[in-house]
DNA sequence: ATTCATGCAAAGCCTTTGCATTTGT
DNA sequence: ACAAATGCAAAGGCTTTGCATGAAT
């Protein structure tokens, strides 16, 4: 579903295809949440290697078309997760400081409480991210 | 206010005092947003000079106390600002993505909404941020 | 006198850029 | 054939670390 969304967004955008990109995207389409740059190189070791300039350029790309969105949960290294249309499964994440943990969690209150925020600021905001810290179950059990 | 909390905290902690750190204090008490490592040190050049390496320790054990927070807007550098007591001047931060204007703000609705959400998670949630990213008057009129 | 705080320079890490090569159309 | 896509290595930028010096108790 996203993996033909953003192949058709990138021919419409007059790109060409390219295996390094292909390769990317197909890992980002499985995922259901952020990866950094590394890991979808990591991941990629064993299939269709893709060099890290490579990634980092297609990363770029679809972040620039709206096909990913990078995440920055503030620990120095961005993330990207796949962007689907109509904001299916916009979510935001939980992060564990303990052991970097990451994992996303979904709430209307809180898109709502944005949504009305968004129209009484001076800013045209297109975007959004929440971030909580915290500690997971396992790292709050010591 | 700030100022006196944070050396109160840092003696208790079992800290000297020191002329690096009592700068950078200094200096952000006098902020209502947040400043990068660098901006820091760009702004202690005309009075005691505190070198750079200083600055990021500095700010890591403030950090680690509890006395200033974090903010990562996504542009890949750290900024910091006071995290006073009882959440006083608690804010958020508007990012403009044409000129990297950071502005500030409050909305108790969101506030309210992530207390909640912070209840029903399997975290346990110590803090929290929020980034809207969008476009400033300025940049929005071209 | 000890031990912590500081500064400088060097090292690290993530990310971007330059350039030659390969690949798609 | 032409231009875009890719890979490698080098360069960049922010941050951290090592080590010697200075300051606080």
């Amino acid at each position: 579903m996203w993996l033909e969304h953003a192949n058709a967004q990138l021919a419409a955008a007059g790109h060409r295809r390219g295996g390094a990109r292909e390769a990317v995207i197909e890992l980002l389409d499985t995922q259901s949440c952020a990866l950094t740059a590394l890991e979808i190189e990591d991941a990629l070791r064993g299939g269709r290697r893709v060099g890290r300039a490579s990634v980092y350029r297609v990363l770029d790309e679809l972040e620039s078309l709206a096909l990913v969105s990078r995440v920055d949960v503030g620990d120095g290294v961005a993330r990207y997760e796949p962007q689907r249309p109509q904001g299916a499964q916009h979510h935001h994440h939980l992060v564990c400081d303990g052991c970097g943990r990451l994992e996303p969690f979904q709430d209307d209150a809180l898109e709502q409480a944005i949504r009305r925020l968004a129209e009484r600021v001076a800013f045209d905001v297109s975007d959004h991210d929440v971030t909580l810290h915290g500690s997971c179950e396992r790292c709050s059990a010591h």
